[in-house]
DNA sequence: GACCCTCTACTGTCAGAACAACCGGACAAC
DNA sequence: GTTGTCCGGTTGTTCTGACAGTAGAGGGTC
């Protein structure tokens, strides 16, 4: 059986806003992820070709490829020099994007919650410095927060933030995400660096996670970087690993 | 003290091989990753902006914003509309890669090693046509292996293979990486999907890996796709979280 | 001094065009 | 039969050119 070359409905594209804020690129990838999503490109597809595409959306060929690059990125299409571009076989997993839990677990339908457990302002120790790269001994934000999901426990989130955030108060952690309330403060976290390990948990954590003592917990720690390339967090987390893992999407660019 | 404008040495770009087969744009990329690695170009400095870039080099400003995007997927760059490029503060941490763990560790000095545990062909149980997307039943490659590395165990990795490497052998597996038989078979990985996760070692895990019954590992399960996007490699592997961790560097695009 | 406006400097988006490199198959040559 | 060669189709690379959108700095007014 031959590869069955896919006509793609035009009717996908024809509602494009050419005069909005929103990239026409954005626009056309938009509506092949979801194409691809409700399978109407089922896997395996091959795409039209580029210049086809273009012609017939009455875009460039820059224009598309970029929307195309973007789904390529993503991990849901391949391309191959001389035979066109195809759907990836396999389903498709939400990958761990630049969000914090609370918006994970939002978006999944669960309820999180949040328990501030410490929030002070410390002198920056070494671990501190080196992540978010202040100066030592300078103020910084010490949070410890134990985050729930539909009223079990899931993660002790323990994070460190430089001077500028040191007048966060508890009430603010308890109802809101930390992500979310840096972005209220015009903070926008545009990189962030991750290393994902395993431990047992000590006696305190296995009491909060209420896991036996010297059970497994997965682990994670990251440092964020805003617009300007500053540092903007450092937390150290620990999940329970029944309930919670990490999906990552690699491609080879 | 304001952010100084930093002058990129002309040296840096001057022995552009536009003839060979190597991309201009990746030429230039692998410059400034150097110049960055080493300080050249110092955490928070403003790169010249792209148009300048452009004519200083002879080149079209397409060529020099498709390097530096480059850059910014990589996460050693920020870029800021109306301000300019920077490079992002923080220390730059080899990535998980489309790379498979023996290559990991030939590159960071240390000697792999592996024993194969068991190789059989099987035919395919359910997991494997979930994650693989061949027929139930169909014959595939079961591959046990225990990577060591500087002669302390490292991993335990479980792999199952399409029927078209049915005759991989022992021999074969116990000198090269998985990923490298792959390759000289002339496939070439371009999508992978992982998820990981921890949970405690089973007895024939701990004693494996040399650790205490019911100690922490790191799971890791990856279904791995080639250039026309078909499954042709699934794989669960365990870790020792004491010697070994994924770093990942997220990018808001 | 505080506020608003404009101006400047940058990155973001898009068009249109040309040629190179590569794949697969068909066909010719050996 | 095997190998080499060509050809059509497709993505990859690069150029030129233009305009839009955003942030910061500076100057003006109140």
């Amino acid at each position: 059986m031959a590869q069955s070359e896919h006509r793609l409905p035009v009717e996908l594209f024809l509602d494009l806003d050419r005069s909005g804020p929103v990239p026409l690129y954005y626009q056309i990838a938009s509506r092949l992820e979801q194409a691809i999503l409700d399978q109407t490109l089922p896997a395996g597809a091959r795409l039209e070709n580029e210049v086809a595409l273009a012609a017939r959306l009455g875009l460039s060929r820059p224009t598309i490829r970029r929307a195309i690059q973007d789904l390529v990125d993503k991990g849901l299409l391949v391309r191959r020099r001389g035979i066109g571009t195809q759907v990836v076989h396999g389903k498709v997993t939400r990958n761990v994007e630049l969000t914090s839990l609370y918006e994970d677990l939002e978006r999944s339908g669960q309820k999180p919650e949040t328990r501030v457990l410490s929030v002070e302002v410390v002198p920056a120790d070494e671990a501190a410095v080196e992540a978010l790269g202040v100066d030592p001994g300078s103020p910084v934000l010490h949070v410890q927060r134990l985050r729930s999901a539909d009223g079990v426990p899931l993660a002790i989130l323990d994070n460190v933030l430089p001077e500028q955030f040191t007048d966060l108060d508890r009430e603010a952690l308890e109802k809101h995400g930390l992500y979310q309330l840096l972005r209220a403060r015009g903070v926008t976290m545009r990189v962030a660096k991750q290393r994902i390990g395993a431990r047992a948990a000590s006696a305190r954590e296995a009491e909060l996670l209420d896991l036996s003592r010297g059970a497994p917990v997965l682990t994670m720690a990251r440092t964020a970087f805003d617009n300007s390339g500053v540092a903007v967090e450092f937390g150290q987390h620990c999940y329970r690993p029944d309930r919670y893992s990490f999906e990552v999407t690699l491609v080879d660019r």
